[in-house]
RNA sequence: GGCGGCUUGGCCAAGUGGUAAGGCGACGGCCUGCAAAGCCGUUAUUCUCCAGUUCAAAUCUGGAAGCCGCCUCCA
């Protein structure tokens, strides 16, 4: 079965046909490099860095294309009230943006243009529409992109002009033609950043450079273009009059839109000040149980930030490493030429819209059957059952690859685990070794309210302790 | 006001018209000196409500209620 995804623009899932055969142009909105990145954009970037592995699982040729927004209102605005550069500032939230992404194991997209890197192409886009009558400037005042020239205006987000009007919150500005009449190019007033162009000194309105880098990286027409639902209307309904009205041919093909991320069942909002920051939500958990957390729910859907979810997952994760830790003692090994049962499940979650919470629970389902298979030979399998749990755990591996997580080596993962305990509880691990070996030794004389008494002491302090046939280990709660 | 979405067990959450995945939690059992971990079993005769189409509906249609998003910068 092939792929299938679901298309805003018609409102439902289609067959993925690309518009060459085996390869893939995608575009996606980046953020404005104003301020620090929230859990919204880690969402947006992860799920897109998602698609962008599973596209090049499925053996595309994938162009991936995500642009940084470096000259807008927003970033005037903060230069203007710290008295830095709007450079300084562009460049300082573009390094802190790639630090994170990094740190989040995301990969790098193909292309990351700059606005200011296409001012160029930004100019002569504008031209274009002007000179094919789609735009019109003001006399000593901004370039307007005209509505009313494009005749499919509203078609991705399902709007018309006549109803918008009748609502119309919008500010009647004398010099547009129709209200709903967008910037394409303003001047710049004394002290702000602007660039030469035929209509004077100013700068690009905020949608024009998506069309004018999205042709210049991938041409008139491309497959896939994303970002948060938010950017369905204007933005990419914008992008859509400006790119067809240039070029009278389908800009895009398969519009693809992330849900929210609600911080304890509310919108993030700066008035509600619950923006939570990636570097927070880092803080306090690992990236794995980020991007797990990220992936959990279908990227469609609104998905609930809090502690309690955090701390699900992270258990989750736990479970998960447990296994293939205990599928490595058992001998398994890598063998990427094979594929099971596992696999051929998660490739059709995957295949289905991108569901990668089904996904992950194929995962789940392949943990509690290989644990069955472990219990039932005692952790030493024979050969036929080895094979079979060598399929858990080389597809495992591969889901990994896609998911971005569960890369890490089950013993260092947990060593790095207890490491961070120890140094948030302030423990000393001789310690309680010792006290592990003064346990064991009271077990042996069968004085076991001594060797209780010791474990009490160590759960007291968030220790748990577990004998198997190796001896005692431990870990933190 | 316009447009779109959501409502599934204690909580989180998949779900393609064919008879309710998965996770967390809880309870019982196996294992254990006792635990922990792991495993097994039990936790939704039912999917917000009402009506309809159908041999068959959580899934389709119509209606009601509740919640949410976009329409203004926003992932």
């Amino acid at each position: 079965m092939g792929l299938k995804v679901y298309n805003t623009l018609h409102g439902k899932k289609e067959v993925f046909v690309p518009l060459v055969e085996g390869k893939v142009g995608m575009y996606v909105c980046g953020p404005t490099v104003y301020d620090t990145s929230h859990i919204g954009h880690a969402r947006s970037v992860v799920v897109f860095d998602t698609i962008f592995r599973w596209l090049t699982e499925l053996k595309y040729d994938v162009r991936y294309v995500r642009n940084f927004t470096d000259v807008d209102d927003k970033i005037i605005k903060k230069s203007n009230e710290t008295g830095v550069d709007c450079t300084a500032i562009t460049e300082k939230y573009i390094d802190e943006f790639h630090n994170e992404m990094d740190a989040l194991n995301v990969l790098r997209p193909s292309v990351e243009p700059k606005a200011t890197d296409h001012i160029r192409h930004i100019i002569e886009f504008i031209q274009m529409l002007i000179d094919k009558g789609k735009a019109y400037h003001v006399e000593g005042g901004d370039v307007y992109f005209s509505i009313d020239s494009f005749k499919e205006y509203g078609k991705l987000s399902g709007r018309n002009i006549e109803d918008m009007k009748a609502g119309a919150r919008i500010a009647v500005d004398e010099n547009k033609k129709n209200p709903f009449d967008f910037v394409l190019w303003k001047p710049a007033k004394p002290g702000e950043p602007f660039w030469e162009s035929p209509w004077g000194k100013g700068r690009p309105g905020w949608h024009i450079e998506c069309s004018a880098m999205s042709y210049e990286y991938l041409g008139q027409g491309f497959d896939i273009h994303g970002g948060g639902k938010d950017l369905i209307f204007p933005h990419h309904e914008n992008e859509i009059a400006q790119s067809e009205a240039a070029f009278g041919t389908q800009f895009v093909k398969y519009w693809i839109h992330n849900g929210f991320v609600d911080i304890n069942n509310e919108k993030m909002s700066k008035s509600l000040g619950n923006f939570t920051m990636i570097k927070e939500v880092l803080a306090s958990y690992s990236a794995e149980v980020i991007r797990m957390f990220l992936l959990s729910k279908h990227y469609r859907s609104p998905i609930d930030y809090s502690e309690d979810s955090m701390r699900e997952i992270s258990l989750g994760l736990d479970r998960i490493y447990a296994f293939l830790e205990r599928l490595e003692k058992a001998g398994c090994k890598v063998d990427a030429s094979r594929k099971g049962d596992l696999w051929n499940d998660f490739e059709m979650a995957m295949n289905d819209d991108f569901n990668s919470a089904k996904a992950m629970a194929s995962v789940f389902e392949a943990v509690k059957k290989g644990n069955k298979i472990l219990d039932d030979a005692k952790d030493t399998p024979d050969e036929d059952r080895l094979d079979v749990l060598n399929l858990f755990y080389n597809d495992i591996k591969d889901i990994s690859n896609i998911f971005g997580i569960f890369l890490v080596d089950p013993h260092t993962y947990f060593k790095l685990k207890k490491d961070k305990g120890v140094a948030d509880m302030a423990i000393d691990p001789a310690e309680i070794e010792d006290l592990i070996q003064q346990r064991t030794d009271a077990r042996k004389n069968k004085d076991f309210s001594r060797s209780d008494e010791i474990r009490d002491l160590l759960q007291a302090k968030k220790i748990i302790l577990e004998d198997g046939p190796d001896g005692t280990t431990w870990r933190f709660e």
